[in-house]
DNA sequence: AATATCACG
DNA sequence: ACGTACGTGATATTT
């Protein structure tokens, strides 16, 4: 078995990897994409080859001699973009980090490098792999020197591989060949220029019969097409120019040896800090496994089972001033309880194991009563991870004296995907914790038990000690940021009541949920029928790889492509076309009817708990803006536009004894957007009170009130929307299906019409290029790193979430202080009634008939008293024996 | 695991 | 010239 030599491309890798990657930053702003690309196809590369050197060539800035012959025959190459520019300094120094050899020469370019080093190890005896994104170097394969080149297909990474048999198979030329063929066909992307009118055909079939472009020269006679053979006699200065332009070096005269490259452990200290510096989480992970971390002392880590050692744990956290805890389920679900882990001091970690006379009962009996003993003390802290899911065995009276960990993280940057344990460790304290996985995951079952336990405990030990550490870090960046009050008054008091908006869920009457989707079943398969008979086959309407070509391939219904894989058989593409065809129409009605089964007929279903209610979950570090979401099931996005959709809300309904009472705000977005505006014109507006679009549209369009058309109040409406979107003249164009030129025309009346909200857009921008992130009324952060990219389009969104989040946030956070308040009043006045439900603008609250006009009058004050703005805030209020009725 | 579609504010 | 409105989650299909 020979011993291999791993050769990259570096320049054309990582350029490779920057378009194929979807753009990437860190927390600094950093574009990373192209690095992590890149490093993906080494580590791919490295696993399969299992070799013994690595080596990676870079061109260097001077100008190459091969440069400059380009250059001279036509212009400058295209600069290469700011976010790639950026990153190669940080490749090269990662690699050097990671201990690879980098090849750099002034005067050669790195085909140069990696041709004459590939054609010393294969003299040498290696067997070569060649790795790159461009098919020059396809020239220099032989049977020990194999070309690869990664392509990036969807998302995973494949690399196609040529030998020499394989560059004479797919292009019917030698290696050697192949350079030729190239200075004849040209090739723009490696400025070539080749020979005009000789194109890939033309040129293979030249060098196919002739063998080189000596020989054709010399048979130019032969040449049957004139136009061809007028071009090569013509251009033999550029044929021959870009030979040389095509030709690699294999002979170059470079200083690097193989005895530098062998592959040592990649997995280094200093790797792995630039790894944390990028925020690569995925390969982070390959240093655990490695073991080359573990930079953590774990020594204090201790197990505790014996019932008079937990006694002494649990009177030692009383009074202690910063004390952690995890409750630990095996797998999740608080049946698989298993102990818990305290943490009380720098190196005081305790595992309390459910086991023998310790109990799972009497630990959380213990748990709870620390945790009471903790917040009666005025500076004590005690602190969770995600604490709304450990309220199920320890709810407190109230959240003062705690602290949620993840909460915190998430203000910090709400735009993380997920705030694990193993993040906040990386990030917050740069700690390299055993992920969740490797502890208690999915191989779990092949580990011998006791290796399991082991692994369980160190989890659940660094669990604790990583929110203990945690808290005083993420206290001080909270300060810095700003944003202390929000944390403790908003986000903390909340996670109580969504807590126990869980734990109310909402009563569903199951069988009239059952009896609404069989009604859609009837008429679903009425539809499937007459589609099929239509179209003549049988298939699958829920594809829309099947549809499409159904329609548009098999019935040749005129509309076109649309999207990379297909057909778009989207709604708004259909219902062009469904006035003139039968068929198009019932897909429509189809979708919309199997919509409503599988989601909320049978989805619902699904979701009903013992007690006859569903409980869905709120979770309050998900989006970018503050809002909160809701899951399993999502009760969110329950149908409303649609009087069939809607009639879904009629199966929800009050406890017995109770009635809905469903309270939304009036346009809070565009309330916000006067105030913080301070636009004169648009409070003004607001202080009429009377229909704003309507108001709008006549001021915008210089017309009496009433005599505004409906036309014009859509117009208006959708402009108003647009601006709270952040406005762009196409956005605004798709909604009213107009021009553009239109749109942009009604962007400039509304800006005449309200100048200051123009200038408090442009500032949100203009500021958020400046500091890198926008702000709410109330403090709330979102990182917009998207300004700084040099691609139009994301630099376009990043516009209009500087403008929206603003605003869409603001509101988020007024409705979360309107909760908070709600709760507390009612919770003060002794109700029964229950805040149940959250949809971004509007609560619901469960309500005793007999509470009736208390909880109006809550509702009423504390909503509209949630934010002192300069326009009043509204709401509309309605009551009703299901959710139907009452909103 | 990703894509297309569609439900809500 | 480029090609999108802002924020979410569930389902079914396909890779």
């Amino acid at each position: 078995m020979h011993k291999k030599l791993v050769l990259i491309d570096g320049n054309s890798i990582l350029n490779r990897a920057f378009y194929g990657v979807p753009d990437l930053t860190n927390g600094e702003g950093t574009h990373t994409n192209a690095v992590y690309g890149f490093l993906n196809i080494l580590f791919k590369i490295l696993e399969e080859e299992q070799a013994e050197l690595l080596m990676v060539a870079f061109d260097v800035k001077a100008p190459t001699f091969r440069h400059k012959l380009y250059e001279a025959y036509k212009g400058t190459r295209k600069p290469m973009p700011e976010e790639l520019r950026e990153q190669l300094p940080i490749m090269k120094e990662v690699l050097q980090a990671m201990g690879v050899t980098i090849m750099e020469q002034a005067g050669l370019e790195a085909d140069d490098i990696l041709g004459t080093m590939a054609k010393r190890g294969e003299a040498a005896g290696y067997e070569v792999s060649l790795v790159s994104g461009d098919r020059d170097l396809l020239q220099v394969a032989t049977e020990h020197i194999k070309i690869r080149i990664p392509k990036t297909k969807g998302s995973r990474t494949e690399i196609e591989d040529y030998y020499a048999k394989d560059v004479l198979e797919k292009y019917q030329v030698t290696p050697v060949q192949f350079i030729e063929l190239k200075a004849l066909m040209g090739d723009t992307a490696d400025n070539i220029p080749g020979v005009p009118k000789v194109g890939e055909k033309t040129a293979t079939e030249l060098m196919t019969t002739y063998g080189s472009m000596e020989n054709i020269y010399a048979n130019l006679d032969q040449i049957t097409k004139k136009s061809i053979k007028a071009s090569l006699e013509a251009h033999k200065d550029l044929a021959d120019l870009s030979k040389v332009l095509a030709t690699i070096e294999v002979n170059a005269d470079i200083n690097y040896g193989f005895e530098d490259a062998k592959i040592g452990d990649l997995y280094t200290q200093e790797a792995y800090e630039w790894f944390q510096k990028l925020e690569f989480k995925n390969l982070l992970k390959r240093f655990t496994d490695k073991e080359t971390t573990g930079n953590t002392q774990i020594a204090f880590f201790r197990k505790v089972t014996e019932l008079d050692q937990v006694e002494a744990v649990f009177a030692g956290a009383k009074k202690a001033s910063r004390v952690s805890f995890s409750i630990l389920e095996d797998s999740g679900k608080a049946e698989d309880f298993c102990g818990l882990t305290l943490c009380t001091g720098e190196e005081e970690v305790y595992y309390l194991e459910a086991q023998g006379f310790v109990t799972k009962d009497y630990l959380l009996g213990k748990l709870l009563d620390m945790a009471q003993a903790i917040q009666q003390e005025k500076s004590a802290v005690l602190a969770g991870f995600s604490l709304k899911k450990d309220y199920g065995a320890i709810k407190p009276e109230s959240v003062e004296g705690l602290y949620d960990v993840q909460l915190a993280a998430y203000l910090l940057n709400p735009l993380k995907n997920d705030y694990e344990i193993e993040d906040i460790a990386r990030e917050h304290l740069g700690l390299m914790i055993p992920a969740r996985g490797e502890a208690l995951g999915k191989d779990t079952y092949i580990k011998a038990a006791a290796e399991k336990e082991q692994a369980l405990f160190q989890y659940a030990c660094y669990y604790a000690y990583v929110i203990w550490k945690a808290v005083p870090v993420l206290q001080e960046k909270l300060k810095e940021t700003g944003m202390e009050q929000l944390f403790y008054e908003m986000e903390m008091p909340l996670t109580l009541v969504l807590y126990e908006m869980e734990q109310n869920g909402m009563k569903i009457q199951r069988s009239e949920l059952k009896n609404y989707g069989d009604a859609l079943v009837d008429r679903i398969q009425e539809l499937e029928k007459a589609i099929h008979q239509a179209a003549g086959v049988d298939f699958n309407i829920n594809s829309p790889k099947q549809l499409g070509e159904v329609l548009f391939e098999a019935m040749k219904i005129p509309g076109g492509k649309k999207t990379k894989t297909g057909y778009s058989t989207a709604a708004e593409v259909l219902e062009k076309l469904s006035a003139e065809y039968q068929i198009v129409a019932d897909v429509l009605e189809y979708r919309g009817l199997a919509k409503l089964k599988s989601t909320y007929a049978d989805g619902l279903g699904n979701c009903i708990a013992a007690d006859e209610r569903i409980h869905s979950t709120f979770n309050q570090t998900i989006t970018a803006t503050g809002r909160i979401s809701s899951t399993e099931p999502n009760l969110q996005n329950i149908p409303m536009r649609m009087e069939l959709g809607r009639l879904i809300r009629k199966v929800f309904i009050p406890e017995d004894g109770c009635v809905f009472m469903d309270a939304d705000y009036s346009q809070i977005e565009l309330r916000i957007l006067a105030h913080m505006s301070g636009d004169e014109q648009l409070i003004e507006a607001y202080k009429q009170e009377q229909d704003i679009h309507r108001i709008t549209a006549s001021q915008v369009f210089h017309i009496p009130f009433d005599e505004v058309t409906d036309l014009q109040r859509r117009n208006a409406k959708a402009v108003n929307f647009g601006i709270v979107y952040g406005i762009s003249s196409f956005g605004l164009s798709q909604d009213l299906s107009i021009t553009r030129k239109e749109a942009a025309s009604y962007i400039e009346q509304y800006f005449a019409t309200y100048p200051s909200v123009k200038i408090f857009l442009d500032k949100l921008v203009e500021d958020a290029r400046e500091q890198g992130y926008v702000t709410t009324m109330f403090g709330r952060r979102r990182p917009v790193p998207e300004l700084k990219s040099s691609n139009f389009m994301q630099r376009s969104f990043g516009e209009r979430v500087a403008m929206n989040s603003p605003i869409q946030g603001t509101a988020a956070d007024i409705i979360k202080i309107a909760m908070i308040r709600v709760w507390e009043q009612m919770r003060k006045q002794g109700l029964q009634s229950r805040l149940i439900l959250q949809v971004h603008d509007e609560l619901l609250i469960e309500t005793r008939e007999e509470e009736v006009e208390q909880v109006r009058a809550i509702l009423t004050k504390e909503m509209k008293a949630a934010a002192d703005l300069a326009v009043t805030l509204e709401i509309d209020l309605h009551t009703g024996y299901n959710w139907y009725e009452a909103k």
